[in-house]
DNA sequence: CCGTCTGAATAGGAAAAACCTAGTCAGGTG
DNA sequence: CACCTGACTAGGTTTTTCCTATTCAGACGG
């Protein structure tokens, strides 16, 4: 990892390689077989594995065995909580792109998050310290030096 | 780009590639000449050329000529309203790595979004379509299948 | 003018990563 | 026991990165 004490970096170590970003959207989306997940990508099998392996070791997708009827024991890959927390991050980066980057083409989409209880859909908006949602107009960065 | 009809592979057509969303960091950050950006990211010249022109083609950055008394003309790169926007993101992605992949030696950090009247701090956090923010222990993804 | 300095790149070759294809290996089925 | 499926691993080629040196433009000093 290049640069451990920003959260830019320790993220980035993870989505800012080909690939990760979307062998996690893509098992959020429900592929977790390794087959799946190459055909529905297109990725090459030894890197697959590769960022399986190190989705596993961040913690942000688990390696489950299990066994389907007729079938031998096999592994899927399942997002974990820290896992299902970073989607809502790629969530955001999907709405930044319809905004900023879209295609004429474009069609709907990739991950729905709702909440539990009343199943309500939900985005990731900017909210201020008090819990107020900020309009976005209004969003600017404060500059620091 | 592999996949158009994805804003998460639009998106990370952008931040899934070395070194880019470092960069557009960095120059949120305030770092805006090459010498400064290549000084802090310890990148090799050629590819941050290459990511400058990829950020810039993206429409999220911007290449401004402009001299300083003294010295000759010279680019600076500065963030767009998109870039701006998608810096919340990073913040996102910062927020998460803080949560899920903290360090031990953890220091505060790199972007700070305030809104714009008020200077009040900001974040992104999970809201419901009637603008209510959500508690994220209650926020869960959708499955589709 | 002319040599020097700064800063933004570009160039060339070595090293690392990704790609492609084929092969292995485990465990089921016929 | 031959054969099939599915998750990898292996070998060789292509593409990116990395590292270092070089170019190139425009001040600036003498």
């Amino acid at each position: 990892m290049a640069d451990d004490s920003c959260g830019i970096a320790r993220g980035l170590d993870l989505l800012g390689e080909r690939w990760t970003g979307l062998v996690l959207r893509d098992v959020l989306r429900g592929f977790e077989r390794f087959s799946d997940l190459q055909r529905e990508l297109g990725v090459a099998p030894d890197v697959l594995s590769d960022r399986l392996a190190k989705l596993t070791r961040a913690g942000v997708v688990s390696k489950v065995e299990y066994r389907e009827p007729g079938h031998r024991p096999r592994p899927k890959y399942v997002a974990t909580e820290s896992g299902i927390r970073l989607g809502l991050v790629l969530a955001a980066l999907n709405d930044w792109a319809d905004e900023f980057r879209p295609v004429p083409t474009g069609r709907p989409n990739a991950l729905r998050y709702v909440e539990g209880p009343t199943g309500q859909a939900v985005h990731l908006a900017p909210v201020d310290d008090a819990g107020r949602v900020v309009d976005d107009a209004r969003v600017e960065l404060q500059v620091l030096r």
